[in-house]
RNA sequence: GGCGCGGUAGCUCAGUUGGUUAGAGCGAUCGACUCAUAAUCGAUAGGUCGGGAGUUCAAGUCUCCCCCACGCCA
């Protein structure tokens, strides 16, 4: 037995995700959570939501509310979409927590005592009328360049030019509509990165088991141009943590709070900070503190591309440079994105479908088994209903869910709702033993290394050689010749369904937790011998035959949610 | 413009350090079965592995050029 600390990126407070990202991050979590839980492995999964930021304050604002005020409503809905997904977060935190602002002001103390903070004088636009410094997107005004009247601060969407908010011809509030603006002097701190590349690019190379994606995302932002660059960390801001050196003041950095990227990855120890402190956990350091028992512990965090240079290159600059004993990230995990019907996600233009829709339509196995088994791994992948629903149609209601329904059915008609007894295994039992055994271990090693994909089709490989096994010794024909042989047929098939339930349970906790509940099974170990563990309901045990286990996707029901989702309304 | 990940059967994807007739699932066609959610099982068809050149006894798998898609950065 091992112990692992897992965590997902932590979700932006402001809005509901979409199922890119839930597939992006925390749903392979919850997966790789699950499945080790399940081989008896000791396991802390943390994930929380993103709380600070400018998006967080205008959404606030938007919403008519305190920020704080928002920020709490948010968390509350987020956690509760969790929860119908069944992920099975140990703790879901927020980086608002009282926690995190100690943690983050802690790390930063230190990390200027070791000379890897350094104050930066720069001018910043700023609107009296919006009361607050604009980011350079949140100004628009006229290109210089190409004469293209909204251009952004950041860039001209038009000619593409690089620009600079003080470029801009008549340049506004995007908030207000503010003309206003002024730049004013502003002190900020930066991250020296730049210190501590080689150190990084040092550990990254050790890393030759990574995803491609991962490593390859890292080495480009450590090699490209200079190298790795130096980043700001803090923010003209009220909303965040309030920039400090530990417990002390920083002077000249009043009214300033640390950048969201900063203070987010920092969360995932505050998180576990927060675990202990609601009472669900005594010690948070054996999970974190290498010097309290946390080295024999394996981190591995999963997240979408987009936030792979903060994993790979921030936080570790923010841990290694602390030179305290944190622990560091054992496996990065990384996905591309999930398209939808041939375009992007689009939270603005309403395209593609919500996590809070998903579990109006469909229960979470239906979601949770699509997304994994079309992880975008490799590449990005794509949603299509006609996708969605031809695979949840086969894999889960015709292979697995049937084949619990054939096997109950025909022992309740010919045998009643009870394992029958009698007949002995012979040679083709012998082979399906066999068989399961080396489809185990393929489907083990999948999820060990964390390939999602292949674990999904490993599973079903599984499933599958439960309905060539009955169809090839068909009870339904041996029962009129040799009853007790057709006995332990079914016997055996009654003993697979369960087997199906505890090796699926990482992929849908529901129709798992409930097909074990109908064969009235209390042992949901994982199995170490498959012979044994096909004899764990014996002749006598009484069971009910499962409603549905999964219904299928009608072609009426999918044409409707495809025009639902496709955000014209 | 630079860089990155990809471009393999109708669709979604596997293809390890280059090595026998390129694989899986779905879909299609045919057959078997009839216990089951019109489910299941078997068989068959289908690919000049984006294009071109090169290295090699041998390339989807290495090198170069080009094309396409997506993304990041400038």
């Amino acid at each position: 037995m091992a112990r692992h600390l897992i965590t997902s990126a932590i979700p932006y407070i402001n809005g509901i995700k979409h199922l890119g990202n839930l597939i992006g991050s925390q749903l392979p979590a919850d997966l790789y959570a699950r499945y080790l839980r399940a081989r008896g492995h000791e396991v802390l999964f943390l994930c929380a939501t993103d709380e600070h930021g400018t998006p967080a304050e205008l959404a606030a604002s938007k919403a008519g509310k305190p920020v704080a005020e928002y920020c709490a409503e948010m968390h509350t809905v987020q956690a509760d979409i969790a929860k119908g997904f069944r992920l099975s977060f140990d703790h879901f935190g927020r980086s608002s927590s009282p926690q995190n602002h100690v943690l983050t002001q802690h790390f930063a103390g230190v990390l200027y005592d070791r000379g890897l903070i350094r104050e930066v004088s720069e001018t910043q636009m700023y609107s009296p009328t919006d009361g607050r410094y604009l980011p350079d997107r949140y100004i628009e005004g006229t290109c210089p360049n190409c004469g293209f009247d909204s251009a952004r601060g950041d860039q001209c969407d038009n000619c593409t030019k690089q620009l600079d908010p003080v470029d801009l011809i008549n340049p506004h509030s995007t908030i207000s509509g503010a003309t206003d603006l002024e730049m004013r002097e502003t002190k900020h701190l930066y991250l020296c990165q730049s210190k501590m590349k080689d150190q990084i690019a040092a550990w990254i190379d050790t890393k030759a088991d990574w995803p491609i994606l991962t490593t390859s995302i890292a080495r480009k932002w450590l090699t490209d141009g200079d190298g790795l660059q130096d980043r700001g960390i803090t923010r003209d801001l009220d909303w965040g943590v309030a920039v400090k050196r530990g417990t002390e003041d920083w002077p000249g950095m009043e009214g300033k709070v640390f950048y969201v990227w900063f203070d987010a990855p920092i969360e995932y120890i505050a998180c576990a900070q927060e675990w202990v402190d609601a009472g669900n956990g005594t010690d948070w350091q054996r999970w974190w503190r290498t010097d309290s028992g946390a080295a024999d512990v394996r981190y591995t965090q999963f997240m979408g591309k987009d936030n792979v240079p903060f994993h790979t290159l921030s936080f570790p600059v923010t841990i290694l440079g602390s030179e305290e004993p944190w622990k560091l990230a054992d496996y990065i995990k990384s996905f591309n994105y999930l398209n939808y019907e041939g375009g992007q996600f689009s939270t603005s233009r309403g395209r593609g479908v919500f996590m809070d829709q998903a579990l109006e339509i469909l229960p979470p196995d239906y979601w949770r088994w699509w997304l994994l088994s079309h992880a975008p791994e490799s590449s990005d992948a794509e949603f299509t209903w006609e996708n969605f629903q031809s695979s949840v149609n086969k894999d889960l209601a015709d292979v697995l869910g049937n084949f619990a329904s054939r096997v109950t059915k025909f022992c309740r008609s010919k045998f009643g709702e009870a394992v029958p007894a009698g007949g002995i295994m012979g040679a083709r039992e012998d082979q399906l033993i066999a068989d399961l055994g080396a489809r185990l271990a393929d489907y083990q090693s999948q999820m060990d290394t964390i390939e999602v994909r292949k674990a999904a089709a490993a599973l079903r490989a599984l499933w599958v050689l439960g309905n060539e096994y009955l169809q090839e010794v068909a009870p339904w024909t041996t029962i009129k010749t040799d009853p007790e042989q057709a006995a332990m047929q079914t016997r055996l098939g009654l003993n697979l369904i369960r087997l199906y339930a505890v090796l699926s349970s990482p992929f849908i906790p529901d129709a798992s937790a409930q097909l074990l509940a109908d064969l009235n099974a209390d042992d949901a170990a994982w199995p170490d011998d498959i012979a044994a563990a096909l004899n764990a309901l014996p002749a006598g045990h009484a069971f009910t035959v499962p409603e549905v286990t999964f219904r299928k996707i009608t072609d009426d029901e999918r044409a409707a949610w495809q025009e639902r989702f496709s955000g014209q309304r």
